[in-house]
DNA sequence: GAGCCGTGGTC
DNA sequence: TGACCAAGGCT
């Protein structure tokens, strides 16, 4: 007697089971998925989706993946090339800690992705998330991964709630409940999972509909309630120091070389926020001064 | 642990 | 139209 004919029937209403299997139907196909993409492909489009939406990533992850194929390939490119070839992907401190994490790979394992939870998560801009989806994704570990819409899932699924609580520690435990316990299918299961944050189980106007798990669903069991903790207030954009220092680098990234202080002027009108916006930016590492005090890319 | 760090699309 | 949202990380 093999476990195999035991196991089957329980494969119908186990979430976890069910959901590898509609992945295989319901998966986009990204680049980053394909066969044939090693761990640091696997990092560079993490990080790059990191709170970027896939559309926008795409094309600079093919940008990146043909001219840097390797860390070794990255960790050789200054930091203003990095920095234009990010784009508009948002958040360019990212460009520069891909960089470093690059540099950390060559120098300390070898120019190559470790496959290890904790070496990962020592990478500049790797953090609890980006770790084990490298580790999951890049190297077939079946590490949970957790990430908004994981947490977006469990809160329906399990919690019986409308809206993820804030990342807590319980997450990872929440999620290796419901994984598979085979391994090979508990890495699929955990991109399943993400997959049915992004395409089912939205923020906004859930599909309950095309759900493959809504029987087992305990937010639709409940009635599906409505969010009853605080509202979650979202951050402004018009007007921050975060518009500003994005105006400036635009000035920066479209100049050939060093711009003089009054070139800046014209991005931002308030003499106040955009000095401590440049000074921020400059600590950042993301813009540098000339000897001659004009500004540039650091080279 | 709350707040900061870009950008653009959707409803 | 403006709030909301998008595969987080860091301080």
């Amino acid at each position: 007697m093999d476990g195999t004919a035991h196991r089957l029937p329980a494969a119908d209403d186990d979430p976890g089971e069910v959901l590898v299997d509609w992945y295989a139907t319901a998966a986009r196909d990204l680049p980053w998925r394909r066969p044939g993409v090693d761990p640091w492909g696997v990092l560079v489009s993490e990080v790059m989706l990191q709170q970027t939406p896939v559309v926008r990533v795409e094309p600079v992850w093919r940008q990146w993946m043909a001219r840097w194929p390797t860390p070794a390939a990255l960790a050789a490119v200054s930091p203003a090339e990095l920095i234009r070839a990010w784009g508009k992907l948002g958040y360019p401190r990212r460009a520069l800690r891909l960089r470093e994490a690059a540099v950390a790979l060559v120098e300390r394992h070898g120019g190559v992705v470790p496959p290890d939870v904790t070496a990962l998560e020592a990478l500049p801009g790797v953090g609890t998330y980006t770790a084990r989806a490298v580790a999951c994704f890049g190297h077939g570990q079946p590490q949970p991964v957790v990430d908004t819409n994981v947490r977006r899932v469990v809160a329906r699924l399990v919690h019986g709630r409308a809206e993820a609580a804030p990342a807590r520690s319980a997450d990872l435990a929440d999620v290796a409940a419901l994984a598979p316990t085979d391994p090979a299918r508990a890495v699929r299961f955990a991109i399943a999972v993400m997959e049915l944050g992004a395409l089912v189980c939205v923020a906004r106007t859930p599909r309950c509909g095309a759900c493959p798990v809504r029987n087992a669903c305990a937010w639709r069991q409940a009635g599906c309630p409505a969010a009853d903790g605080p509202p979650r207030r979202v951050q402004k954009f018009a007007g921050t120091d975060r518009q500003v220092r994005g105006r400036l680098l635009d000035v920066l990234r479209a100049a050939e070389g060093p711009v003089a202080a009054v070139q800046l002027d014209q991005a931002w009108p308030d003499a106040v926020q955009r000095s401590r916006c440049l000074d921020s930016l400059l600590v950042d590492g993301l813009v540098e001064q000339t000897g001659d005090r004009r500004f540039r890319l650091p080279a």
